[in-house]
DNA sequence: AGTGCTGTTGCGAAGGTTCGCAGGTGCGAG
DNA sequence: CTCGCACCTGCGAACCTTCGCAACAGCACT
C-alpha cells in the first residue's frame, strides 16, 4: 500500500495532500496495463481491499487531479465514457481512433514534437502534446467495411 | 432558411435526408462565428423562428453527423460541455486550450499536415488531423498566475 | 399525385460526469 | 505530541449527453 514511493513522491511534490485514496486510486491506474474508466478503477480499489470504501466522486475527482499533474491522461471519444491512463514519465503516444469500428490504437510520433515546437514560437503557448486522440479511419476500415460498419 | 444551398447538398450528397431541422441546426452553427453548445443551437434555432419546436436529442443527433459527415467538429474539454463549431471545407485550424486560466485560442499549423503522412505510412490508419484540442498553458499564464491560478 | 420504405424526430429515461455541502483528515506549526 | 487550517472525501443532486421507442416525414418509385 506505501510501497508506491513514486506516486507518493509525486502528489506531494506538488502540493497536494497525500491521502488513502488517491494512492489506491493511482496504483490501481499504474497497474492497469491499459487504459481504464472511473468505474473499473473503483472497482479494482475496492477488489483489492473490501475495506476500501471509496466514492465515484473520489475517483473522479483524483483523475482529474492526476491528470492536471500530468501523471494521467484522460482520453476521451470512442464509448462516450472516458477512459483514463497512467503516463510514464518521459512516455509519448497517440492514441488513433477509427471512427468506423471504434477501435483505438497507440503510436508515437515524431512530428507532434515538431508541433510543439512550431506552437511555442508562434503563440507562446507552451503546449503539452503527448496523449492526443485523433480521429480517422483504421487501415482495416478503409478498405471498406472492416472489422465493425464501415459502410459510412 | 432554405437559402443554404450548400448544407442542403452537403446533406444530400452523403445519402442523408434533408429535414427542417437539420437546415435550421446546420444553418445556425454555421452562422455563428464562433463554437457553440448544443443548447445555445437549439436557443438560436428556437429564437429565430418559434415554430421551431426542436429537441434537444435532435441537436445532439444533427450535431454528431454533422461530425462525421466532416461538416462541424466537436471541441471538449474545457467546460465539461461540449462545443461545435462549422467547418469551413478546406480549412484547418488547432485549438489551444490553457489548462490555468481556461482559454483557447486558434492556431494553424503546418507541422500536423506532416503528422497525418507520419500517421499514414506507418499504420495505414488515415488520420484526420483538422481540428484539435490541445491542452497546455497560455503565454499570460506561463509566467506565473497571468489571467487564472497559474499557482501549478 | 399517391404510396411505401426507412431514416428522423420528440419524448422520456438512463447513463456518465460534475457540483455543492458538511464533516473528516493530512500536514505544518507550536 | 497536539492543534488547527485548509484540503479532501462522501453523499446526493444536478448537469450534459446518449439511448429506446413509437410516430412522422423525406425520398424514390409508380
Amino acid at each position: 500500500m506505501s510501497c508506491e514511493p513514486e506516486i507518493a513522491q509525486a502528489v506531494r511534490d506538488r502540493g497536494r495532500r497525500l491521502t488513502i485514496q488517491r494512492v489506491k486510486i493511482l496504483s490501481a491506474l499504474r497497474h492497469a496495463r491499459a487504459h481504464r474508466s472511473a468505474e473499473q478503477i473503483l472497482e479494482s480499489v475496492r477488489g483489492g481491499d473490501p475495506l476500501a470504501d471509496i466514492s465515484l466522486s473520489t475517483v473522479y475527482r483524483t483523475l482529474e487531479t492526476a491528470t492536471a499533474l500530468r501523471l494521467a491522461s484522460e482520453l476521451r471519444g470512442a464509448s462516450g465514457t472516458a477512459l483514463y491512463e497512467w503516463n510514464e514519465p518521459g512516455t509519448s503516444h497517440h492514441h488513433l481512433q477509427c471512427r468506423a469500428c471504434g477501435r483505438t490504437e497507440s503510436v508515437e510520433l515524431a512530428s507532434l514534437a515538431l508541433a510543439e515546437a512550431e506552437i511555442g514560437e508562434r503563440s507562446g503557448f507552451e503546449a503539452d502534446i503527448r496523449h492526443l486522440a485523433i480521429p480517422g479511419l483504421c487501415a482495416g476500415c478503409r478498405g471498406g467495411g472492416g472489422t465493425g460498419r464501415g459502410g459510412d
